[in-house]
DNA sequence: ATAAACTTTCAATATTATTTGAAAGTTTAA
DNA sequence: TTAAACTTTCAAATAATATTGAAAGTTTAT
């Protein structure tokens, strides 16, 4: 395969992956871009090689701003923003990590609290399965959530090595 | 809150999870009520409990059927299929890992490997960005394939016992 | 073999998510 | 202060995805 070749494949690729996980495929695939891009880029540049509109763009760009994974770069004497991504995976996985708990993990954690809480007759086969399924649910969850917030501290070398500890 | 508000509310919640996670809203819905129900439910339950159509109601369950998540209960003098939902939170998530693996980390890893053997010179920054994303992505790819095919092989209490004791 | 009971299919339709592009807004240099 | 260079906004258009429902298919009991 050619390097050109290449570049459109791992764009391809990273967006279909994002819009399989709730990642607007533009999205990734500006990341992409610029993951794979030796230089900082303009809107235009983004624009041209991925074939999207200007307002597509400078929105598909905040976003990814929002969600630390690139940042604005001016240039002495330019008008013009250059935006680069942070290249270090670890960092980029660590960051959508944290976003995604934010934004889904957490106010469902929140409703399984208050759902835990409801009181009603034991003997009835409706409350009791509710019951445990939503504890079983909420267990669940409060371990996703700590292996996160661990996560999130945690240096690349430190959280690899570890698993790879007890995945031996 | 009452068990009826609680009920809806956690089917809500559940299809807004799965959304978020590119998991059909309805499917979801499905199978939060599965999971909350003590017994069997039929095709016509599921309908009228959620408003769905047949259509619906018949392809979600098939698709569900599919992933794992719920089986089919015949029972004697019965024309009517029922529906249950594995209850256990560990197997369900392993399950959806599982199948989420198959369809979207597995063919993403290939691609990579295909990529990570693309040749040039070295002395071309396209070419050396690119190679460095490549072989980085590749890596975080492999460690979490890895992660998750020994998760797939665990115990419960095993897993999240290590888990723990890493992140104590 | 028939018909009732039930399940599956899929073209048409509805819903939701994404994208466009032109207008409005902002910043900077002269 | 002006106007060029650039960025942002958002209503409308488009595209992608999910749902419906009626018809076709299947199974079972008689």
């Amino acid at each position: 395969m050619e390097l050109a070749e290449g570049k459109l494949k791992f764009i391809e690729a990273w967006g279909k992956l994002g819009s399989e996980w709730g990642i607007n495929r533009t999205m990734a695939q500006v990341h992409a871009l610029l993951l794979i891009s030796p230089d900082a880029l303009t809107t235009e540049d983004i624009m041209e090689t991925l074939s999207i509109s200007r307002g597509n763009a400078n929105m598909t760009l905040r976003d990814l701003i929002g969600w630390g994974l690139i940042e604005k770069q001016h240039r002495a004497g330019e008008r013009k923003e250059y935006f680069f991504a942070e290249k270090d995976t670890w960092t980029i996985a660590r960051q959508v990590a944290q976003e995604r708990k934010k934004r889904e993990l957490d106010p469902v954690i929140k409703l399984l609290n208050e759902l835990a809480e409801i009181k009603g007759d034991e003997k009835d086969p409706e409350y009791k399965t509710f019951k445990t399924s939503v504890n079983d649910i909420n267990k669940l969850a409060k371990n996703v959530n700590k292996t996160l917030e661990t996560m999130l501290k945690a240096e690349e070398n430190w959280f690899w090595g570890s698993i790879f500890k007890i995945f031996k």
